[in-house]
DNA sequence: GCCGTTTTCGGCCCGACTGTTTTCAGTCG
């Protein structure tokens, strides 16, 4: 089970959206959407907290914190199943597509009972929407746009998703006596930016403990199959999670063979076969006699391969083999090698935790610096004036160039407008520590003029890294069509930064983009774009991507010591 | 439904774009 604040965030956002389909006041549903998001980014855990302090919860009031009790106490809430049964649940997966929102969703269901993305999809064949008012050629166009967008993620689930299921089930199932090891391999593993079905190891001399156990979860909510070395469920999510259980001594060569990537053991195959072996998923074996040569770890594995262990994240058959038997894997760049954040948000715009709180947090991961960048003005719905923003960095300057160990910086997230400008006359820009520059409007522009824009960005002398270079949002809107080998050279030869944004629905840019991007001579850096602080820990996702990017330490800026990293924002 | 150093009632996130309209509703960031 997901941790309770998720669980409550997920239901009140599920309300809001019942209310928009509904026609209900709409101040009331973003009453509950502001609340949904306050609660999932409110670092206590909401089944610790008493009535009162529920209520302190930003946006909560007694209506919110009542309900939230009422889920506590008998695990669902009333008014929310009240609307479900009004609207199928299918409705709201039609809101999922882009360019269809609440209004039209609730439309194609009165007029047409439309409930699925199926349904839509043959309906719109059938040339049945165009009895529906306000529902045009170009929208029926937009929205079959949308659906193959959907398709194209589909099934899949986010790595964030992915890896709290993995955590919960894992450690369920470690404390099952005679359990002697579980993680997750498969694409988890590897850190790919989304999961089709979630792969569990498990190391045990008998696995029937195991399997019942995992058969048990609370949250399985189908078992797909039932055997003594591989079990599948489907999790009441809708995610498929397949555990298999192998002897102790076969460990090795089984997460070997189950972290994949399916081109990566082909090629090993390949090698073991030239070298008269055999390899499987129960080891490496010589082919004559069948004896056993390594099972037990991966090193054992790759080392009688003749090679040196290949972290999971390159394991994509991009060379990592022939890097590796030429003894040239890159040193890659760790969690525990980041030195600061350059790309976070606090309440002064849409993050929903105050300066202190982030900083404090920030502190918490040991970090030596910081950049607090809220957005700027022009991003209009976020009210942002000159005035807030010298506010803020009085506040941030009162603390002092260092607070708690950690050199404050203070920046902002500009937007880069459809020709290439930014917010803010160049005296204003030039007062901040470091400028972010990122993509917030006019996404369906031609090519050229995409170019054209990111790269007139990147000359900005004010501007340090590009945020989010593509904008691509996973499952829900592809990345800005654009030229970016033109874009690299341009970062290269301004000595600009291309950011690695660690949201698990952004991870923009990509990892082959990264790679692509790295062989330029581009400068990254990865950052979380915190709206709380609990996003602070969405940096691993992040590092996975640059992982599988190729990326060292030295390839990024916030990895750099102080003094460095200083001299790069000095020298742009 | 939440909130308050202009308020316990009356506001609340603004502006641009798109596609459908012929004056504007819906969606998005």
């Amino acid at each position: 089970m997901a941790r309770l604040n998720e669980q409550v965030e997920a239901l009140l956002q599920e309300y809001a959206d019942l209310l928009s389909i509904t026609g209900g006041d709409a101040y009331r549903a973003r009453a509950y959407e502001k609340a949904a998001r306050s609660v999932g980014g409110h670092p206590a855990d909401l089944a610790g907290l008493d009535a009162k302090e529920l209520r302190e919860i930003p946006n909560v009031g007694k209506s919110i914190a009542d309900k939230i009790d009422e889920y506590r106490n008998t695990g669902s809430i009333q008014a929310v199943e009240a609307l479900r049964a009004q609207v199928p649940t299918g409705v709201r997966q039609i809101m999922a597509i882009p360019t269809v929102g609440p209004k039209k969703a609730g439309a194609l269901y009165r007029d047409l009972r439309i409930t699925s993305p199926e349904e839509l999809r043959e309906a719109i064949g059938a040339e049945r929407l165009n009895d529906v008012p306000g529902f045009g050629e170009r929208t029926a166009e937009n929205i079959l746009h949308g659906l193959d967008l959907l398709r194209r993620t589909g099934g899949r689930v986010r790595l964030d998703v992915a890896t709290a299921t993995a955590a919960e089930i894992t450690a369920v199932l470690g404390a099952v006596p005679g359990c002697v090891r579980c993680e997750p391999a498969g694409s988890l593993r590897r850190f790919r930016e989304t999961v089709g079905d979630l792969d569990i190891l498990a190391a045990a001399e008998d696995s029937d403990p195991l399997m019942a156990a995992f058969t048990a979860l609370p949250d399985a909510a189908d078992v797909l199959v039932h055997g003594t070395t591989k079990t599948s469920i489907r999790t009441t999510a809708g995610l498929q999670v397949d555990l298999r259980v192998v002897p102790p001594e076969d460990w090795g060569a089984a997460l070997l063979y189950f972290t994949g990537s399916k081109a990566h053991n082909v090629r090993l195959r390949t090698m073991a076969v030239k070298a008269g072996l055999k390899l499987s998923e129960y080891g490496l074996f010589e082919v004559g006699s069948g004896a056993r040569i390594a099972s037990r770890t991966e090193q054992e594995v790759y080392a009688a391969l003749g090679l040196p262990w290949i972290p999971p994240t390159l394991r994509e058959d991009r060379g990592e083999i022939q890097a590796a038997r030429r003894g040239e894997l890159p040193d890659l760049v760790e969690e525990a090698d980041l030195r600061g954040d350059l790309h976070t948000h606090t309440d002064l715009t849409d993050g929903v935790a105050s300066l202190e709180e982030m900083l404090d947090a920030a502190a918490a991961r040991g970090y030596a610096y910081y950049a607090v960048t809220d957005h700027a003005p022009n991003l209009a719905m976020q009210r942002m004036t000159e005035e807030k923003m010298l506010a803020q960095r009085s506040r941030l300057r009162e603390l002092g160039p260092s607070h708690r160990g950690m050199r404050l910086l203070h920046g902002t997230e500009l937007n880069i407008d459809p020709d290439g400008g930014v917010d803010w006359p160049a005296d204003v820009l030039a007062g901040f520590d470091l400028c972010v520059a990122s993509v917030h409007s006019h996404f369906r522009a031609g090519r050229a003029a995409q170019t054209r824009r990111l790269v007139r960005a990147c000359e900005n002398p004010h501007v340090h890294v590009i945020g989010h270079p593509t904008t691509r949002l996973l499952g829900r809107r592809g990345g800005l069509d654009v030229d970016l080998d033109t874009v690299f050279r341009a970062c290269a030869r301004t000595g600009t930064a291309l950011e690695i944004n660690s949201a698990p629905e952004r991870l923009d840019l990509g990892d082959e983009a990264v790679a692509r991007a790295k062989r330029h001579g581009v400068r990254f850096a990865i950052d979380s774009d915190a709206h709380s602080t609990l996003q602070l820990d969405n940096q691993r996702y992040g590092i996975g991507t640059a992982q599988r990017g190729w990326l060292g330490g030295d390839d990024v800026i916030n990895s750099w010591p102080w003094s460095r990293l200083r001299r790069f924002l000095h020298d742009r």
